[in-house]
DNA sequence: CCAAAAATGTGATAAATATCATGTTATTTA
DNA sequence: TAAATAACATGATATTTATCACATTTTTGG
């Protein structure tokens, strides 16, 4: 096993501390949350946990990207949001007291801790950073979520996938020689499930961004070459 | 003014209390929130907050509906969320720290209590149960928001609008000699933007599920008179 | 109470998008 | 490495839904 690809054990030094909901804690505090959690490490595919379980406690990402995804009567699956490093997981199901209504997925080698429902709990409890943390984690995730219920009234494909794009830059977005570079790695049919459409719809509208010159892609990999363009096209209201 | 139309100014005897998110202070803690709050009366059609605006404070529903909406680019309303009696309001960006990213609208006669930013992070700091609650609603509005989001990709409108009809009876079905009476003032419009089509077509489907005798509407009143029927009609999926 | 405005309802048509078919190109995996 | 599988891509067609037009009903404000 290849320990030199291991994020290190200690909360106090994981590179994600600081966009996480356990920033302000002190060394001690931090020392203890790291003798409490479980260092878990999913390859490409692998599940956190599955839609209709029960929650035992909650995930905080420290490296990789997940899909959060809802299946529905006909077994079709969408992508309802993706967790990245500092992001948590599961959190909504532990304090709504329900199963899971989703199913957590690596989209590629991820490193996330794992903390017991009890002691989460009681870190809510006794220290109120992590609960302001916390409202503020999912509270930029209801927003997110809203934001897109509009824009599935308001737009047409073509301006959400503009949209989406834009936001995959905003969140994993690298700049490189070829234009900013979107660093994660996800399928025409999980793009399509994420705005909404069939994934010969989206082929066809990245076809047509890609001819307008806004965006350009190499493999799998997507580059955004106009920012501005795609701005234009995504009637943008925010 | 009618007086015997207004709520008690104390919290202690709000009859939305249990559903809110004070339930678990004592007597004392709640005659200090009494103190603190200011209630407001709201008339359909007047608003609480704009989007775009900064948040000065949370609003707590004591009586009515208010809907909360996302307005586009081009002017058009989006209902991203209904609020009820016991529910909270304004709470998503007091804790992001954002302007308002929607407005917030009465749909009929509404009594709402505000409560200032100051006092409510207060209270979230030192009262780990008003915490608690607030998780619990916020994440209940966002497994509702990411399940709409879902019914988006994987239902067509007819399927959105009985799964509606079904959600809109366990917020305010009542029962009734006629079915179930939906007992809140929405127009086609805004049933409309709620599940994302046009008022036409929502018109045209809820036709159909009045001679399939599913529903039945008196005047503006709708009435679920065939639950199983529409679960049927809904293809739900938990 | 009446006039004006808004909301509802229905038909015809246009536009957007889904679905099906099929070939090509990557990516796994035996 | 080759075979198998999955992902990508594009065309043709079907379906769904939006838009426009207009009549009717309901609500609102003077």
């Amino acid at each position: 096993m290849n320990k030199a690809n291991q994020l290190p054990r200690q909360c106090e030094s994981c590179p994600s501390l600081k966009k996480g909901i356990f920033c302000s804690l002190d060394s001690g505090e931090l020392g203890e949350l790291s003798g409490r959690k479980v260092v878990n490490s999913y390859k490409k595919g692998q599940t956190l946990f599955v839609q209709g379980n029960p929650p035992f406690g909650m995930y905080c990402v420290s490296k990789g990207n997940i899909k959060i995804t809802h299946v529905g009567a006909d077994g079709k699956e969408s992508i309802v949001r993706i967790a990245t490093a500092g992001d948590v997981l599961g959190h909504r199901s532990l304090f709504t007291e329900q199963y899971y209504n989703a199913t957590a997925t690596a989209l590629d080698e991820s490193q996330v801790c794992f903390i017991d429902k009890k002691y989460i709990l009681k870190l809510v409890q006794e220290k109120p950073s992590v609960a302001s943390n916390l409202l503020g984690k999912i509270g930029k995730d209801l927003g997110a979520a809203e934001q897109r219920l509009s824009s599935f009234y308001q737009k047409n494909v073509r301006e959400r996938l503009a949209e989406f794009l834009l936001l995959l830059k905003e969140s994993h977005g690298v700049e490189s020689e070829h234009g900013i570079f979107l660093d994660i790695k996800l399928t025409r049919e999980e793009m399509a499930s994420i705005i909404g459409t069939a994934s010969e719809t989206l082929i066809r509208f990245m076809s047509e961004l890609k001819q307008e010159g806004l965006i350009k892609q190499e493999g799998k990999k997507i580059f955004i070459t106009d920012e501005g363009g795609l701005v234009e096209f995504a009637n943008i209201d925010y």
